[in-house]
DNA sequence: CGACACTTTGAAGACGATCAACGCCGGTGG
DNA sequence: CCACCGGCGTTGATCGTCTTCAAAGTGTCG
């Protein structure tokens, strides 16, 4: 009965939202219970993709390693968030690509991926799931973008300020959810990198002590985050961040290529 | 009646793969056909999203410009494929987030953005959508990934291999499909860079002349592309392109925490 | 032939990764 | 209680790679 031990999380999942519960009930109580000690992994790359997992608590980082062992944060999944739905639904994949290892003490609901394959027969679920996917393409697309176009004190500033949105937190002040060197994981830089990029947004509105941030400059904070760096409404970042040296110049016969472009 | 003109297109479309041919032909007969000259563009940045597209002959440039007029290729498609599901399947986005632009002359089948929505209901179809998009997102983590860890040479040299066993071609000589600028942007990298990892890979098994790529060193190009890289087989661009000077020396630290996990 | 787009090559500079060292803290053990 | 240790974060110095700027080579097309 996991619906009564996480009711906040399981009624909440967004694959099964707008579905009504004693539709999804009877699927969900197919799923089993998995306790993860802090440090464990519920699979690891190269294991054969057998299982699709739910998030009930507890922090879990997905992760790569390359052949030198170098390590990189795919993702960090929330509770009530999902795992391998894409794998899944990916028919030639029998692998899984990426590690899932627990942060903290965790709580999974687990089911034979077969289950995810039926539930996403029905309609309702389905777009659920394509729309959560998308998003999350989406998401991954911007952040390749940004990896090429803004310095690392961008990316840095842009992060937080997504976490700030996707989170709830209070923009004037909050406390990070895990450590520095996870974010710089997570962004695909190095620790000292990191570091030194909390240290020049200092002085554009964004401020880190520890593990506590804090906007200023809130006027610029509107609506949050564009549809260049995710949802709705307008972006501080591009506006507020652009007075950051930027990573490289802008070369003039671009930006006349762009202004040319105008009139085709 | 675009299955007379572009028979062998519509026939292999993926979203419809499994669907009989009388159940989705009425289908695709509410589609509207679109023409575009080379240069012109299909949707831009910032339009609202109306409709969703496939793409029946010429090759599409899916790209976003930065702030600054920097051009970032975000994909491009060969005709058969579509444009638009993850955007359409998107609740929040209205907007499209990147332009999308004719390389050559092409030809489009144009949808109302509800006709996906109502396709989607489909049980097989939406099966198939979740495939593709699945797979897209997979390869921009893939990508995403590689940017973080290898070398201009190690990613051009991937990009090529991949090329050519998606587009079928064959790995002893083939005409790349596009222009290296073009490439280049795709790859998130300048031209110059990408001019010079060419020159690197030479001594490497993998020659560029003009437009002409041979791989030579045919015994390591064996199943093709691993699970890091798309799809499966082995990979050869791993375990080939390893002895290229890497992006950054591996930290002996980081082995070692990698050899410890091994036993937890 | 000359204009133009594309590619290549060279030289300089900027940025991030790396290496090393240090400060800070919480926990452990004497 | 204090000394020691390991994990984490910061800072400085150095180095390699990619971008940038500049210039020259190649090809096509009017």
């Amino acid at each position: 009965m996991p619906e009564k031990i996480f009711p906040d999380i399981i009624q909440k999942l967004k694959i099964f939202s707008g579905v009504p519960q004693e539709e999804y009930l009877p699927l969900l109580r197919k799923g089993e219970l998995g306790y993860l000690g802090r440090g464990q992994h519920l699979f690891r790359q190269g294991d054969e993709i057998r299982h699709f997992f739910i998030v009930c608590s507890g922090l879990m980082q997905l992760y790569s390693e390359t052949p030198e062992g170098r390590e990189i944060t795919v993702d960090i999944t929330t509770p009530g968030h999902s795992i391998n739905k894409a794998e899944i639904l990916m028919p030639m994949s029998k692998v899984h690509r990426v590690s899932a290892k627990a942060l903290e003490d965790a709580v999974t609901l687990k089911f034979p991926a077969n289950w995810l394959k039926e539930v996403a027969r029905h309609p309702n679920i389905s777009l659920n799931i394509l729309s959560t996917i998308s998003q999350y393409a989406h998401m991954v697309e911007i952040e390749s973008e940004h990896k090429s176009t803004m310095s690392a004190a961008q990316q840095v500033g842009c992060f937080l300020q997504r976490l700030c949105v996707m989170h709830g937190f209070h923009p004037s002040g909050f406390t990070l959810p895990y450590n520095k060197a996870l974010i710089a994981s997570r962004l695909g830089m190095e620790p000292e990198t990191f570091s030194r990029a909390l240290a020049k947004l200092r002085s554009h509105g964004i401020e880190v002590r520890d593990m506590q941030v804090r906007f200023t400059n809130m006027d610029e904070i509107g609506d949050y985050i564009c549809g260049q760096c995710s949802i709705t409404g307008q972006c501080p970042t591009h506006s507020r961040l652009e007075s950051l040296p930027p990573a490289c110049g802008t070369r003039p016969d671009k930006l006349e290529r762009r202004l040319m472009s105008v009139n085709d």
